[in-house]
DNA sequence: AGAATTTGAGAAAGCGTTTTCTCGAAGCGT
DNA sequence: ACGCTTCGAGAAAACGCTTTCTCAAATTCT
């Protein structure tokens, strides 16, 4: 092993030199060890001080078999409501000295066990945000994983807590909002076939139905994101729905952008609903009604779940519930007459 | 070192037992070195899917001197332009096998040393994204952070790539466009003190003023996120101006809201300008005219020019400048009579 | 067939730490 | 002053891998 030949990073044998000391004594100063000279001790720190030394992290971490990092494979890094968790996840490890990976399976469900498994290799511990997979395989691999934190998903394997928001309830609560309105046609504008999320928001509506015989309620195939929403105008405006659940507020957005190039008056001619409430759901034209989910505190959270099970592997695993919110603005008005 | 007492984490060593050979030529096989008998490679490969090894990182990492991860130092993760930079980063960096660590300064430029640092001894490169700290210590910084990608900033220093966009030439013809509109009071809502983007809009400014000598420009003191363009509505109403350069489209957004709120109409009453053109600034209400900047890319070459950078580290550093592109929306409009 | 060469794989060193082990020196009591 | 404990620091092992070194066996050449 000859990669570097001369000189490059200083590293703990030359603060140990300079002091006069053996590395051991380097490292037990560095890592406050009290068991030396205090003489000595300041010996090391100035010596290690005039080398600018930094212990390696890599060399650290094998001998301590942890990496101080946690990881995150998200579906889709573009989406708005996995950037605001993965940054509630990021500003609550930074606070506690750890870092965060980042991996985007980009929807493809077979590439998240990879990305989850290299992942974990190379961290303490990771979240699994959304993952598209089914429940027998992410099952099969949460004890791999393991610690692992899950969100909007949850598996039956041990020790594994979930961060989970009722989309079923959430999305009954604005089919509701919409027939208080007077809408009597509804249209789904479902999301990505393997989001668990929406196989949710597909029970609650089934479960709104039988609540409202009455009410009719086509259910569309659609996406997650702005161009799918956009190309769904048409499909829309085919099931003559007048009251428009959309997946999320991306897809709403789409979908009103699509409708308005149609000539579409929103919500004078057709009212439309969004979900997850992300920042920009408010500065739509006209702002979005919507189901609003504390996205930057489902990743704090799940960052105090993760520290638990670091610190102690066999920590409860609980399952926390959060219910939505809906958000009423100006995308839904009186059905017309 | 007995942190672990007994079973644990499948290594090299066990594949070698189990198929009957030293672990160097698991070793050799793992990475695909020919000089080992086919009979015998093949024996290892199936004891190592058997056992389902994956060779341990951290060790890897120690052997090799690289951890095939770059890290990433951006003042504001809830910033939409810094996500989508991150987001090119991080797609095309996967491409190559490589993840990218998160590190998130929130606008404290002290920090950014500190997290540059840490970030560079844990991966093979860094990318300071707008750093806030000053020309001297970027200066002083880079060499022990080599290999670095500058974005939004440039230096001296030997060896470190700069993307910049041209702020300076964007806001003037932001300007312009307002004064094509009739406008003839402006008002620039600055950025982060220690922006050097802020500061090159500045100097744009200034230019402006000597070529429009009859137009009077106000500089307000901002920030850079949507709350502080929300709570500057006042101040604009004050300035008396008509047309307003935002520092960005965060800003811009929050104004708007602001505006709104006074019952002040845009663009009738004002004209409001962003900057960036983040995926949602033509979803604003009214539409947001903004610069263009391509961030995504920015992201995207980032990662090419921190592969040149670690594929030959004496690698020339070349400085890209994009234009920004006006686009206009319905945010600004003819001033009135 | 014997010497020279090539091939192939194990032994061992090295990457940069932490931590256990070990042992000399100092401190204590009697 | 002697044996006991305590203290402090160096030596060395360990973390899990890659790669050089080394040498026996197989192959080639004359």
């Amino acid at each position: 092993m000859a990669r570097r030949p001369g000189t490059q990073r200083i590293g703990i044998a030359d603060v140990a030199t300079r002091a006069g000391v053996s590395h051991a004594t380097v490292s037990r100063v560095m890592n406050g060890n009290f068991t030396v000279d205090p003489e000595i001790a300041a010996r090391v720190r100035t010596a290690a001080a005039e080398l600018n030394y930094q212990p390696n992290p890599v060399g650290r971490s094998l001998a301590l078999g942890r990496t101080d990092t946690i990881g995150i494979v998200v579906p889709d890094l573009a989406n708005p409501t996995f950037q605001a968790i993965l940054r509630g996840l990021s500003m609550a490890a930074a606070q506690d000295g750890y870092r965060v990976l980042i991996a985007d399976s980009s929807e493809v469900s077979s590439e998240e066990a990879i990305l989850a498994g290299e992942a974990r290799r190379r961290c303490d511990g990771v979240v699994l945000c959304a993952p598209r997979m089914s429940d027998a395989e992410l099952e099969e691999l949460a004890p791999s994983l393991h610690p692992m934190v899950l969100i909007n998903r949850s598996t039956d394997a041990a020790q594994t807590p979930s961060l989970m928001v009722d989309y079923g309830l959430g999305i009954q609560e604005l089919a509701r909002h919409l027939v208080d309105l007077g809408h009597r046609k509804l249209a789904f504008l479902s999301g990505p076939e393997r989001s668990a999320s929406n196989a949710q928001r597909l029970v609650g509506l089934d479960k709104f139905r039988t609540d409202h015989p009455e009410i009719q309620l086509e259910i569309l195939p659609g996406g997650s994101n702005f161009d799918s929403g956009h190309e769904s105008a048409e499909a829309i405006l085919a099931s003559g729905a007048t009251g428009i659940l959309a997946f999320n507020d991306l897809v709403a957005m789409g979908l009103l952008s699509g409708l308005h190039e149609r000539g579409v008056r929103v919500p004078e001619d057709m009212s439309i609903t969004g979900f997850d409430d992300i920042p920009f759901a408010r500065y739509t034209t006209p702002p979005l009604t919507t189901a609003a989910v504390p996205i930057t505190e489902l990743g704090d959270l799940a960052w105090r779940r993760m520290r638990e099970l670091i610190q102690n592997k066999d920590a409860e695993a609980p399952r926390n519930t959060f219910q939505p919110q809906v958000e009423v603005r100006g995308s839904t008005g009186p059905a017309k007459a």
